[in-house]
DNA sequence: TAGATTGTTAATCGATTAACAATC
DNA sequence: TAGATTGTTAATCGATTAACAATC
């Protein structure tokens, strides 16, 4: 709605972070707050803070500033975080049981409904409110059940064949922490990437190259 | 070394990838390859492969391309992945636990060689090689033990305890996967942040708002 | 030599910052 | 009204892409 008309990647991906720090002033009861704090509590310029929010709509009022917690509900909104999409975790390992019990996926768009395995020693456990199913199971609960995203917590060599059952089924919305490339092989796939090791060596690098 | 000068970010933040499609093309004997075919392998432009390889140095040969093993050797040196930066782990929780037990560390410039908890029934634990150890001991380790950097794997709220105290000992960069704004404390800090559910909010945005 | 492909310069595109008129 | 701060346009900066001469 409003100003929209495809915002750039850039700007979407400095949404979350917005959202961050306005929630916490919203927990911090400050209600109001201007383009110029924003901007240095989150070592920004304030130009950017405006052109950004400004893709969306004028949320600020001259002279005054932005409302802390209509903006933070206004980003909100934006993201999407009050969706309950359906997402199912498919592996169970460290990465998988680290993630379903850390994210508030329901503060996140999210709602966990299913989690699988191939692990037979695993099959049956509790993660959470869920039970851990036999991964052979997919379809059927895909089958019987809404699922709008996958999260992807298996090993790379794993992927290819769990990952064409799911696009086959119709899910086609990953969140990926494998370096299987799923946009490689399913160009009209959405997928976010996870890639920790990269992250890493950019680490690596900047040590080794220790910045002026 | 060679053409160095400060490269830019977006640049070095490609090198990974890079490496690790290198990588692969490598295990599959592939041993030599031209921008234009990497750059369909990575669906990005070949000017891109180019330009980006061109800030280190000519690693190409014209009429001919690129090494595939040279340039793999060569994006390792460039990256850092050689060194072995002494990390140690604050956290030992779900996360901590599973970057310990699934990141080839060697490979990607880090030792692990310390792992702290402040969770009684935790310490004394394996995790892999190493002992869980008292978050107490901090101090005397770092003193004890030259260390390069520490990866956050703890709580919002228990970072900034922690932090000070590795901070004051000398370990200023991190690798932080709590929310805590490190480089807003410590200007000079190098961090590099994994925060899980920015992204994930990223891909509750492209789904609330399916892309063209 | 002819063909292929790099290294590199120049052109384009997009993102960030600066400036300021509009307005609360 | 005067002061503050936005929304928005224009200027700058940086990153990506295109083009092509150099050269293997």
């Amino acid at each position: 709605m409003s100003k929209n008309d495809s915002i750039s990647m850039s700007v979407i991906r400095r949404l979350p972070r917005y959202y961050r720090f306005l929630c916490e002033l919203d927990e911090q009861h400050v209600s109001r707050i201007s383009s110029t704090k924003l901007a240095s509590i989150m070592n920004v310029t304030a130009s950017q803070v405006r052109q950004d929010l400004n893709c969306f709509g004028g949320f600020g009022q001259q002279g005054y500033g932005y409302s802390v917690n209509q903006l933070k509900l206004e980003i909100q909104k934006i993201l999407g975080l009050d969706n309950h999409y359906q997402a199912i975790l498919i592996g169970a390992g460290n990465f998988g049981t680290a993630i379903a019990k850390h994210l508030d996926f329901e503060k996140l768009g999210f709602s966990l409904i299913g989690c699988f395995e191939i692990d037979e020693n695993k099959i049956g456990e509790k993660l959470g409110e869920l039970t851990i199913a036999d991964e052979a199971g997919l379809e059927e609960f895909c089958r019987e059940n809404h699922v709008d995203a996958a999260f992807m917590c298996i090993p790379k060599q794993n992927v290819e064949n769990v990952l064409a059952r799911l696009y086959r089924i119709g899910v086609r919305t990953y969140w990926n922490f494998s370096h299987y490339d799923i946009s490689a092989k399913y160009r009209d796939a959405v997928v976010e990437n996870v890639h920790l090791s990269d992250n890493l060596m950019t680490l690596c690098y900047r040590m080794a190259n220790i910045e002026k």
